[in-house]
DNA sequence: GTGGTCTAGACCACC
DNA sequence: GTGGTCTAGACCACG
């Protein structure tokens, strides 16, 4: 289920990093379950395993990822994890950032609302 | 009313844009009016000119600002420019992307649409 | 009383190596008794016997446990050893490392404090 | 200040890590000041420039160091950021296993309590 | 087989 | 000049 748009400008590892995270809301990807080696994963993308170490990386510090070394990279159990203060301020931040492109290129509150349900709607998914 | 923070990791240049882009919606910037020029904004901020250039620059080929050549650098009539779709879909991306960020966060939906209903009113503005 | 973690980032022999001397210091392993084969243990939880023999392999490199040629694995008196200086010096910059990292998470003095005493109490065991 | 043990087996960029942690605790680094750049630091310990970066990286998501592209690495405020309260639990994990150590090693409380003294008198620094 | 570390060298964005 | 990304390839520890 994980792609990557080899012309886009966001890196690599950060497209992979925001696939899994997708595929684990929508439950593609459950706790527990184990994804693709490194090697797997960088030959099915055609990248570096580097590059693919680097994202299970960073999901590991965010709390999505467990690595055990010899057996391999598994999805934590989301919610067993208090939440992250730091990056919510930031994620806020983020937001508001957001809503200033959208005035600036005319995009009305009405939009911005319809979008948020729509996807919210197709994520949905672990939340209880 | 225009400030940079030097210790942010976003560039400096962007850090710009998004800043007279703010002021806009606040009103304190209003359409018609001029923009200090490349090198009275670089003394102000303590910036290189030619951050503050590639500011005006971006601003510009995003049609916030538009330079008369000999006269200065104005801010534009918001609506005047008609809606850019592609910009909008990207637009519609960035925020598919936060609202993953949000679940993994574990923040609600109803928190995410109280952020946005406050931002919306911070910013209000130019828009009815 | 031993058991492992499977989802620890922590390699299964040395779980297993740490499971033992916290059993030892808790009583539940006194000196002189016979502790399982490595293929009994091997069995019991459900690892590679190859894992287990490496536990039991360092624990005999440490003096916790002893082989007997034909007859089994037995638990050593702990104090029948001389002090291992040299493993003491690690330890003691093992303590060091962990205070560094208890100031940059904010940790104070009292509450590492009272961590040990809170763990020295539950342990105790042998030493008086 | 910053020294590597090539020989250590604890990989270089976590002796970095944990030097530079040092370094601010001591006082040799306050916050707001420019820690040398990755390709100077790579030079002067002999490295490749990417383990250096790696260090910063960690140093970054551990609220440590703040890094602007283009400008450098700097020292960030310690406490102006909430405790970690999931590493914290990390932490108090790995006290506990350095205890049965100490006890395996005929160590005394006593002599743990002096260490913890020393250590803290020694580093001290930045808590007020 | 798994992931982790390290090196070397290329190219890009920011200042 | 700064750091960031990516590739390629070597070597090690764990199971």
């Amino acid at each position: 289920m994980v792609t990557i748009n080899k012309t886009s400008s966001r890196p690599y590892y950060e497209q992979l990093v925001l696939s899994i995270k997708e595929d684990i809301l929508h439950g593609l990807l459950e706790p527990g379950d184990r994804i693709p080696s490194v090697r797997e994963m960088a030959k099915q993308l055609l990248m570096n395993p580097n590059t693919v170490s680097k994202a299970y990386k960073v999901l590991e510090s965010e709390q999505v990822l467990v690595t055990v070394k010899g057996k391999g990279t598994f999805v934590k159990q989301l919610d067993e994890v208090p939440r992250d203060e730091i990056r919510i301020q930031k994620l806020k931040r983020q937001f508001k950032i957001l809503l200033i492109e959208a005035k600036h290129l005319q995009v009305s509150e009405k939009e911005i609302s319809t979008w948020l349900a729509e996807e919210q709607a197709e994520l949905g998914g672990i939340q209880k």
